[in-house]
RNA sequence: GCGAAAGUGGCGGAAUUGGCAGACGCGCCAGAUUUAGGAUCUGGUGGGGUUACACCCGUGGGGGUUCGAGUCCCCCCUUUCGCACCA
């Protein structure tokens, strides 16, 4: 064999022996601490892309790194194999989903294995298999049961392009999450499921979640939305039932001049029959529904209502006032209507200056012009003035006081709103789970029998894909009623894909389970989750989801966490000439093409080095050249300590323990980086060791024993970075073949780490003007001692006064002078 | 508009706690080797200044705290991200 480094000989050689020899499956193991490190799983699109690339290698070298700590380590991978791409796929390739989707699970299994990722392969979950969403049909009985599902008609998000329903948390600035369309509104009935019963809980907690990033828990803080305000009842002419509205600002109620219902509202719909006002209403109506929110964005905040007609009467005051219907009041909040308090609401504010309302100050604070000066609404708190019997009293004091006033005559109460909504769950698509539920015309809906499952979703097969195929499909529509008997229509929308993704993980726990989602006691074992690695872009989409799941699962007694993931960690994005690698913009780099070109391990080892992992990383073909060299180098070093005469001895030179203590440092330095997901720095230390190794080796007097054991701790650093060549180093050292994965991590020795010299830093004023070598026991006035009687400070300090000395110990004097 | 994070050589970045700014890599320069190119090896590489030292400047800008600030505080600028008529 020549000397040079066949990457792909050797990356084939150990593949082909992990494969062998089963090297990475787990078991439970109850005695031994376990770490289950998770990435988010694929889904099957066609091929790995970069962004797999990076977050893999980094999830691989953790578990890695993990195992070789002494872990119990469960590091599994799967496929989110339902959605939409396979759909769009099969309508445009005449392909059936799932063969699409099969074929490019094969293929980026493969690209998986060719990476060297160190998987269970035995625990693989594909959330297309009936054996799989079984349980999410299970699941959603359960949670029919508990009143958690629910089917309500109502107005919907509607994606022209993907001809489906979409969750409020899939539009984005009013376009559809996936292909950017604009999303439109409709009226169906769709299932739902009641995460806003857990809004609370999952706000609170939170604050629990200490391992994830600040920025995640913002988004979710946000996404969730809470305010804590109080629910009023306006009582309105000539109707039996108030208008209720929420205000986080009841001490402002007397000034609430008119009230705004969002034009969308039940009572504005009644109202358009009304033969005076009813015509203006319904064309504004009308056009606000023709208007999306793109275009009412466009308008730059414009402000624009009409007066519904009608009159509401302020519960406190008594005061008559206006109803009207504008754009800038949200059906979507709070309760769709609100009461308009111009002086102190700057939305309130502009409103009335445009349609000429009363505006009329009823907080006094600091800087609050005469009434009728106003030029903008003053927001602040302050003392209550024109407010009847609670005029004096503070903002804060009013809030409390005129609350309970409220509770205690019936109008009203303090009350806390979320901006979350429920989670709608159905699409009308055809490659998803099937919600396990029967239309019987005499029992109206009727949940499958738990025995019934898995409700499988029909060969698509001849199929015409496309706006609710299963509609289309006599014989699996038609089917009896569980409770009847009778004749009865199953549902024919689909399950969110968000659901497979909501609870996959536990899954892994128990790939193979039948009677259950998952044995509780073995999730027991394997969960929470210890570390969880992905992108940024499942803030409030999955990682919210998943939340919530567990919740459920907790609540059905599945699990006793209350929360699945005890760290998050949120990888950057792969970027190239300044922006997102994409098919589109057609940046991309084929992991394929660098493999083949440079191996796995060089390109593992770049996408590692060249950048902190939570942030952007710029692909540079140059870096993956140097990470490819830093293998040659480190291998020669490797090939050339064998030649070394055995005999050779060298021990005891100050090198040898200058090298000694740098292979210590820097064991110490990749634990700790590894520790704290610094892949980049613990990389830099292990080329600082081969910088010093190969000086040390290429000079007089190297010991070959010395050489040997830097050499092979050297490939157990490697081994969670670039597998492959540590096994193949290791070998060439002498070690059994295949065992470098499985070893124990070097042992860091303090003793053997410590310098005996100590550089000490001279600074006069705080710059560095000298410096001197000195034991490690050095004392203090020793150090200053030295210091001041050193040659270049007492050329510093020649005809001034020294006023005073710092002396940090064992670092360094800093001499004030004058 | 509100909120958060970040701004360090030609480039990616390092500096865990207020204590030698620029580790490591890329690129570049010089040398060795080579018929040549490539590859490899050695040395150098923030700016100014000097034969060389000394010295001066330097972490977006301005101010402050401190013996000492990339790091802490205040103001400003820029960029990125999130939210955005949220009542």
């Amino acid at each position: 064999m020549s000397d040079r480094y066949e990457f792909e000989a050797v990356e084939q050689k150990w593949q082909r022996h992990w494969a062998e020899t089963d090297q990475f499956r787990t078991e439970m193991l109850p005695d031994r601490p376990k770490f289950y490190i998770l990435e988010m799983l694929p889904y099957p699109s066609g091929a790995l892309h970069m962004g797999h690339v990076r977050n893999y290698s980094l999830g691989d070298s953790i578990a890695r790194f993990r195992r070789m700590q002494g872990y119990n380590v469960l590091h599994p991978i799967g496929w989110d194999a339902f959605g939409l791409p396979a759909e769009n796929a099969a309508i445009k390739n005449r392909i059936p989903p799932g063969k699409w989707t099969q074929d490019n699970i094969a293929r980026m299994k493969r690209q998986c294995k060719r990476m060297g990722w160190a998987y269970d392969w035995s625990r693989e979950v594909t959330t297309c298999l009936p054996e799989y969403y079984r349980w999410n049909q299970w699941f959603f009985l359960q949670m029919y049961e508990r009143r958690l599902a629910y089917k309500k008609k109502g107005t919907v998000n509607w994606c022209r392009e993907c001809q489906t329903v979409l969750a409020n948390e899939q539009v984005v600035d009013g376009r559809c999450w996936r292909d950017g369309s604009q999303v439109e509104e409709r009226e169906l009935e769709q299932w739902y499921w009641r995460i806003t019963e857990y809004a609370r809980e999952l706000l609170e907690d939170l604050d629990r979640l200490a391992g994830w990033p600040e920025r995640v828990l913002t988004m979710q803080r946000n996404w969730i939305g809470r305010s804590e305000g109080a629910g009023i009842q306006f009582p309105i002419e000539g109707v039996a039932d108030p208008i209720q509205v929420f205000t986080t600002r009841l001490d402002t109620i007397f000034g609430a001049t008119f009230l705004v219902l969002a034009p969308e509202h039940e009572l504005v719909r009644r109202w358009q029959d009304d033969p005076e006002q009813g015509p203006e209403l319904r064309a504004f109506v009308e056009e606000m529904r023709q208007q999306d929110r793109e275009s009412r964005i466009a308008e730059g905040g414009e402000k624009r209502g009409v007066f519904t007609g009608q009159w509401a009467r302020n519960p406190y005051s008594g005061e008559r006032i206006p109803i009207w219907t504008a754009n800038f009041v949200l059906l979507e909040y709070g309760t769709g209507a609100i009461m308009a308090v111009p002086a102190h609401d700057q939305r309130d504010f502009e409103f009335a200056r445009k349609y000429d309302l009363k505006i009329r100050v009823v907080v006094q604070s600091e800087g609050v012009p005469a009434e009728g000066e106003l030029e903008h609404a003053v927001a602040d708190y302050g003392v209550l003035v024109n407010s009847g019997e609670f005029t004096g009293l503070s903002s804060e004091q009013a809030q409390r006081v005129m609350g309970e006033a409220a509770r205690e005559q019936g109008f009203g109460e303090a009350t806390i709103t979320y901006r979350l909504r429920d989670w709608g769950i159905s699409r009308q698509r055809y490659w998803g789970t099937p919600i396990p539920m029967i239309n019987c015309p005499k029992c109206g809906t009727v949940p499958v029998p738990e025995e019934d499952l898995p409700v499988l979703l029909p060969e698509a097969e001849g199929l015409e894909l496309g706006g609710s195929p299963l509609a289309r499909v006599p014989e699996f529509v038609n089917t009896r009623c569980p409770r009847c008997g009778g004749e009865g229509r199953r549902e024919t929308d689909t399950m969110d894909t968000f659901v497979d993704s909501s609870w996959y993980f536990f899954r892994y726990a128990d790939p193979h389970n039948d009677q259950l989602p998952y044995d509780p006691e073995v999730v027991r074992y394997w969960l929470p989750v210890d570390l969880y690695i992905g992108g940024i872009e499942h803030a409030v989409l999955h990682l919210i989801y998943m939340r919530f799941f567990n919740k459920v699962m907790r609540d059905l007694g599945l699990v006793k966490l209350d929360e699945p993931v005890k760290t998050l960690f949120t990888q950057g994005m792969v970027i190239k000439d300044g922006a997102k690698m994409s098919k589109s913009r057609g940046n991309t780099v084929s992991p394929d093409e660098v493999v083949e070109e440079y191996g796995a391990d060089a390109v593992r080892l770049f996408i590692q080095f060249c950048a902190p992992p939570e942030g952007e990383l710029e692909w540079n073909h140059q870096g993956l050249e140097g990470c490819s060299r830093f293998l040659r180098r480190l291998w020669r070093v490797a090939q050339e300590h064998r030649k070394i005469a055995p005999t050779r001895q060298g021990r005891g030179t100050d090198e040898s323990r200058a090298l000694l203590r740098k292979l210590h440092q820097t064991i110490e330095k990749v634990t700790q980086d590894l520790e704290r997901m610094h892949q980049n720095t613990a990389l830099a230390a292990i080329m600082e060791l081969l910088n010093q190794v190969s000086v040390y080796h290429d000079g007089e007097g190297a010991d070959r024993s010395l050489l040997q054991q830097v050499l092979e701790t050297m490939a157990l650093l490697m081994s969670p970075f670039a597998p492959h060549f540590a096994e193949e180093m290791w070998e060439l050292l002498g070690q059994p073949p295949g065992t470098a994965a499985t070893s124990s991590w070097p042992a860091f020795e303090p003793e053997l780490a410590r310098e005996d010299e100590i550089q000490v830093v001279v600074q006069i004023n705080g710059k560095v003007r000298s410096r001197f070598a000195a034991s490690p026991a050095i004392s203090g006035e020793e150090m200053e001692a030295r210091a001041l009687a050193d040659e270049r400070v007492q050329a510093h300090t020649e005809g001034k006064t020294v006023q005073k000395v710092i002396v940090v110990p064992k670092k360094l004097v800093n001499i004030v002078v004058r």
